[in-house]
DNA sequence: GGCCAACCGTGACAAATGTCATGGGCATAC
DNA sequence: GTATGCCCATGACATTTGTCACGGTTGGCC
């Protein structure tokens, strides 16, 4: 596979935004450049990866924030497929979330205030076969510490997002509910929170949960 | 003022948006319709509120979630200086900000999921002296009961969202700590909520606070 | 006037939450 | 082998949080 557009074969795109506004004025200006052909634009994550399998697009620009499945998870699953090559798009970059990427074997990482002429240049470097990861995001992931918290406290952050009593998280996890208490409170001194709720989105924020 | 547009002069623009590829490609997508013409793009409110006393343009599109002002705060101020039309693009309608919209005489309100050839549309009937309020988001807001908060409840929530322990909420308003948590009591069981930051939360998204 | 409802302020009480000290298991280092 | 360090699990303890019952004030209504 790699490179299939020497010169004068135009980049196939396909265009993954849950915004029809967003997705609808990039489509229409990146369908303008005259080396680039939007053949494929879903409002979802599932809807990506069905679309990139039957049209088999030279690159993927997926929007990091997605119902369905998010973009890394959308991102994974058309790599193991598709013979393609992904672009995140994303609104906060969460340091963290670009390692994942990269696990990924996503080729760029943008955020939402790159210029729109920018983002062309982007897709042509991507399609050409070079890797392009903004900047900024590459700085901050760089300086973002690694994960301090073990297996059991992100076991338990994660749980008590979507729960809201210390039994529930203990229950879920088959353990006495002191220990729960403990994890979480082991977790919120690694991330000077003052609540299990505050640790959790911190831990979110990095991207480690 | 009111119609500056008659058929042949185009409607000048402004847009603001704090993400430079949505912009830019609002911005250029707009800007190939025959009869808009952008005449700023800035990528915060306060900046907005300068270029339109500047520049006078017939329809400001305002993001909602900017830095510096928000929309509705720049739509105000902007209304209050200069004869023009304000449309408030969102991405998270909260019912409430409606309100506050609408109080603030903004004209046009849609939310990011608009098709983009639809808020052309928008555009000119706003130009034209119409208002446009986007179904889902005003059926929502229909829908959405009174605030049934009193108004110590809602100070204790306002500033429950930045501070940890109840005894500064208490410092803050003067009051014991039994009575803030008391307020607090009252706010969760009127919202359900299992916490005072649920509450808070919850009041946030009806836009309470 | 008396009655009623709503809001505010308060302290006593019960439940939940977070902290601490302890012990077991399992690696790696000496 | 022993020693050290880390993670895990647990229960006892103190603090914080939320609930409840009470009294005071205000304003509308008969």
């Amino acid at each position: 596979m790699s490179d299939g557009q020497a010169a004068g074969r135009s980049i196939r795109l396909l265009v993954a935004d849950d915004e029809h506004l967003i997705r609808g004025a990039l489509c229409a200006l990146l369908g303008l450049e005259p080396d680039i052909e939007v053949v494929a634009d879903v409002d979802n994550g599932l809807a990506a990866i069905e679309r990139a399998i039957e049209t088999r697009p030279d690159v993927c620009l997926l929007d990091l924030e997605m119902p369905g499945a998010d973009g890394v998870e959308a991102a994974t699953r058309i790599l193991a497929t598709v013979a393609t090559r992904v672009i995140i798009v994303t609104r906060h970059s969460r340091p963290g979330v670009l390692r994942r990427a990269l696990a990924a074997r996503v080729a760029g990482f943008v955020p939402k205030s790159t210029p729109a002429d920018e983002l062309a240049n982007v897709i042509r470097d991507v399609a050409a076969g070079r890797r392009y990861i903004d900047q900024e995001i590459a700085a901050t992931a760089l300086t973002a510490e690694r994960c301090p918290l073990t297996d059991r406290e992100l076991d338990a952050l994660r749980i008590s997002q979507s729960t809201r009593s210390v039994q529930e998280i203990a229950d879920h996890l088959h353990l006495a509910p002191g220990t729960v208490r403990n994890h979480l409170s082991s977790a919120m001194t690694k991330l000077d929170a003052a609540s299990r709720h505050e640790a959790a989105e911190i831990a979110w924020q990095q991207g480690w949960i």
